[in-house]
DNA sequence: AAGTATCGTGGGAGCGCTCCCACTCCCGTG
DNA sequence: CACGGGAGTGGGAGCGCTCCCACGATACTT
């Protein structure tokens, strides 16, 4: 059939330049060189005349020359996209926004380096399968891994088949992929330090889900805090939830019932503190001139909250853009392979952000 | 003798170098038939016999065979990718999860029809300029668009470019371009009608900047919904705010010092609600005793509140995955123009979907 | 001075697919 | 019993790019 007419005709829409988009070949021939000089200029490789840059540059910008992806990742075999796995799982786990700033962190480093975004939400099995054809199918060059639970087997999965891996958080202190993560050790040790500052000493936590070395860290941070004081530790004050509200809620409830006398709570996540304060202000706890309170997160629901809730912010932005930045890093040193000197043997690159004490009225 | 030897042999694990994948010509070899019919029945085209798809069936599942998506797109100028786009200005502007779901549903969506999705989020010019380069470049078969403002010339550029395009949300009452929105004057109705049940007479609103939609939508709504209690309007009840918590603060102040004997606000979003929560707190009066509140959008901050908000849900991810379908048909019109079904004259599918009043105690 | 390393360059050879034309069957028809 | 025609098929011709080899020109050796 001839009515297939949709490529030309379509096209001839945007009329400017003419009809059809102009090629590598066009451009070459326009500026009087070859297809591999343009090629060469285009993407910035060493040995070229000033003067055929010159020239090629002109001709590129007299066509409106883009390349061509498809092309591009046909002949190159590689994609210039990189995709951002978010494990739907946790986005409840975690309070809303945190992803979204990632997401903008990740967004913002990517578009910098000209590369493309593709987002993956996986919440069931079979999207996980479906995600692990992509992978195969070789449709993107690296990986970005959004906190990934304590037994998640995807990243080293990935990892085995050769595409470079980088996750936010990491899944246990001795972690062999490359990471970002956010020093939950001392938002923990820096809440209880606040605390202590503000007079108190019977300071209780209510932690997240043991499997996840997130709530690990900051339990351990919160112990470490205590022991700095010079406080004695107290398992009767250390609750476990799971990062939601209602988890919250039951942790305080146990606290408040094994522990009576407590006179602050460290909560390993503001929407857990949220949880706490409604318990709190149930059982006719001022907050905080009876007990102060902590979270982390530094969310929305903390400045919201009443009174507005002191919290450990962590630089979600900033840990998404770090670990783009390690990715790319890591992309290109795999394919000019000859160009990595630095890199040692087997070390995975890992880098851990700080956090920040934001105080407010809840302490 | 096959030198070629495609199984087995190359299972070197050693990571760099992995085993190539096998193209479509293998698979025709092992099938017994031709690229073309591999081809065929790869992309389920009609006339092709029981017996040559059995067998490409089974050598598809064989070798483990995936198409290569560049060589596709670059034969067949099409990407099988799909961008959403979203102007960061106004990720302050809506509530934080409204986007995460928004991603959420179109991501399900386009899962499910194999594509990938493309995020974009532009926030500055430069952003948009580039974002705009990329779809001249035909990196994408189609573009989703979040909440666009009042005088965008994004869409109708898009559109210009021969790109199929549909908005969440839509810029006016006329709007040329396909858009899937949520019942806004539906949501202010129901709030208002909500407010009369409840006894209350003195009802304001805090409304979204006029510029936009939404804003004018929810307003109207709110309007309507007074005319239908056979309630007088009273302009001194009606204040413009932002969408923001501030915004929703200084706009309460503003009503209490006009119209000081108000029994109800509905407050066009949330985040506003929260805002003039606070500020009636300050001012002494009680929640829902004094003054009943109602929001929109059923965020987690509607949840977090005390007392918890009356809210009007929308079905965010069921937008997302209504727009991604309005767009995957589109595209599908587009390249197979014969089979334009239903759709027609030059009427560009548009779309409004429910909300529904979630009632909790602040009203 | 001739020889050798180096730079800068053109262009052939694909990458793996879709498109489409040509071809073979094999049916039904006149 | 030749004949037209549709169903089913194979494979050539690219799509626009990168890779890489070969080549001439320049620069540096000895």
């Amino acid at each position: 059939m001839e009515g297939d007419g949709t490529r030309g005709e379509s096209k001839s829409v945007s009329g400017r330049q003419s009809g059809r988009r102009p090629t590598l070949e066009e451009v070459a021939a326009l500026a009087g060189v070859g297809r591999g000089t343009v090629s060469r200029v285009i993407n910035g490789a060493p040995r070229v005349s000033e003067r055929a840059k010159d020239a090629v540059a002109r001709a590129v910008a007299e066509l409106g020359y883009l390349p061509n992806q498809a092309a591009r990742a046909l002949a190159g075999s590689r994609t210039d996209a990189v995709a951002l796995v978010i494990p739907e799982t946790e986005a409840r786990v975690f309070s809303e926004p945190y992803f979204l700033d990632l997401i903008r962190g990740v967004s913002a480093e990517l578009a910098a380096a000209d590369r493309q975004l593709l987002l993956t939400l996986v919440r069931t099995e079979a999207e996980r399968q479906r995600f692990e054809h992509y992978l195969a199918a070789q449709r993107v060059d690296g990986v970005l891994l959004a906190s990934v639970h304590g037994d998640d087997p995807l990243p080293d999965r990935i990892a085995r088949l050769g595409l470079p891996v980088v996750m936010n958080g990491r899944r246990s202190e001795a972690e062999p992929v490359a990471y970002v993560d956010s020093d939950n050790i001392g938002a923990g040790r820096a809440a209880v330090a606040h605390l202590v500052g503000r007079g108190r000493s019977r300071i209780a936590t209510i932690s997240g889900p043991l499997d996840m070395y997130v709530a690990r860290a900051r339990l351990g941070g919160y112990r470490a805090g205590l022991a700095e004081a010079g406080i004695q530790p107290d398992e009767s004050l250390e609750a476990t939830a799971d990062f939601t509200e209602e988890g919250g809620r039951l942790a305080m409830r146990e606290l408040l019932e094994r522990a009576p006398g407590l006179d602050a709570v460290f909560a390993a996540s503001d929407v857990m503190a949220a949880g706490a304060r409604g318990v709190l202000r149930e059982a006719g706890r001022r907050v905080p001139e009876d007990v102060a309170l902590v979270g982390v997160d530094d969310s929305t629901v903390a400045r919201l909250m009443d009174p507005p809730l002191t919290s450990v912010r962590q630089p979600i932005e900033e840990m998404g853009r770090t670990m783009t930045r390690l990715l790319l890093q890591k992309i290109a040193e795999e394919s000019g392979a000859d160009e990595a000197p630095e890199q040692g043997v087997g070390g995975q690159p890992r880098q851990v952000l700080p956090t920040e004490l934001v105080v407010r009225d809840s302490s």
